[in-house]
DNA sequence: CGCAGTCACTGCGCAGGGCAGTGACTGCGT
DNA sequence: ACGCAGTCACTGCCCTGCGCAGTGACTGCG
């Protein structure tokens, strides 16, 4: 029986192999889907109501805006994703997600749905609550590393 | 106070947020290295002890082998692994990690490790006990979903 | 009412990765 | 003993996604 340091570690492990092997299998699904993980990536956000807005979804997917409109291109063309005017600034536009191909995301979504309701399911309140802080202040922790990241960079570029 | 049922969906909810921002941080400090994610994910490979051959850590990096030949040769080029000759069998070779920038990686890695370990520091027993099992279990269900994807591809090439 | 700032968008160039083919090498079957 | 199929890393060629820098449309502040 394993002690508390032992376990510690072992999550401290455990952890980049689930972000890598979940990294991967977002790749597989958006393989399969014919789409580029990016756009998928982006499909998320739409869905998940974080924002509408081109430059801000650009940031967040980390890349330039530049970018973003090609990338708006192929949602579009693989409908996953139509623009719209913004009706206060004619500037600006909304990006809304389509329906059209939810059936076939959620399928290939499936079995990690699954797994993760069955899962959590089996947790009690105590360890359910560790997990959601670990989490979201794991996301804050992540988003905060990535702007302060030191400058320690000694490229080579023989 | 939340229920059993409203902290198992912000669990759900927490989770790509989490899994997403680790990736964008891990490109950040791919980025800062002057280095592509990818040979980042072969470093940590690499590092985890995984495997050292360059087949393996091809499909492990979801690539072909010939991309990983160029993969390697990026990644003698910025001194983050070197080629050795696999003496049992001559058509083989093995890849293997270089310290030389070690310390760097560290440095730009330190802030999330300390998150995560001043973090699992405050869990107990069945907090972590849980934590460890949802992320192996979860690190295999996805390799499983992965390679077991059903075929709803509709693409849309117009 | 002009002018700086911001919006999405567009050429251009680059780099990463797939595909398919190559030569070196292994080891099995005969 | 030896040929041959299989596997190894590797190499052109191509495609695609992205950054960079510049453009026109539009906004709102001075």
């Amino acid at each position: 029986m394993p002690d508390q340091r032992e376990l510690a570690t072992a999550a401290a492990l455990a952890l980049p192999r689930f972000v890598g092997s979940t990294a991967l299998f977002h790749a597989a699904v958006a393989e399969r889907m014919a789409v580029t993980s990016t756009e998928l990536h982006c499909l998320h956000l739409l869905h998940g109501g974080v924002s509408d807005s081109p430059t801000e979804l650009a940031r967040l997917l980390g890349m330039s805006t530049g970018a973003f409109t090609r990338l708006l291109d192929r949602m579009e063309r693989h409908r996953l994703a139509e623009r719209a005017p913004d009706p206060a600034d004619r500037r600006r536009l909304v990006v809304r997600p389509l329906p059209d191909r939810m059936a076939e995301l959620a399928e290939l979504y499936a079995p990690m749905a699954r797994f993760v309701g069955e899962r959590l399911a089996r947790l009690d309140r105590r360890q359910l609550t560790a997990l959601v802080g670990f989490l979201t202040d794991g996301t804050a922790a992540a988003e905060r590393a990535s702007s302060e990241l030191p400058d320690v960079t000694q490229a080579i570029t023989s």
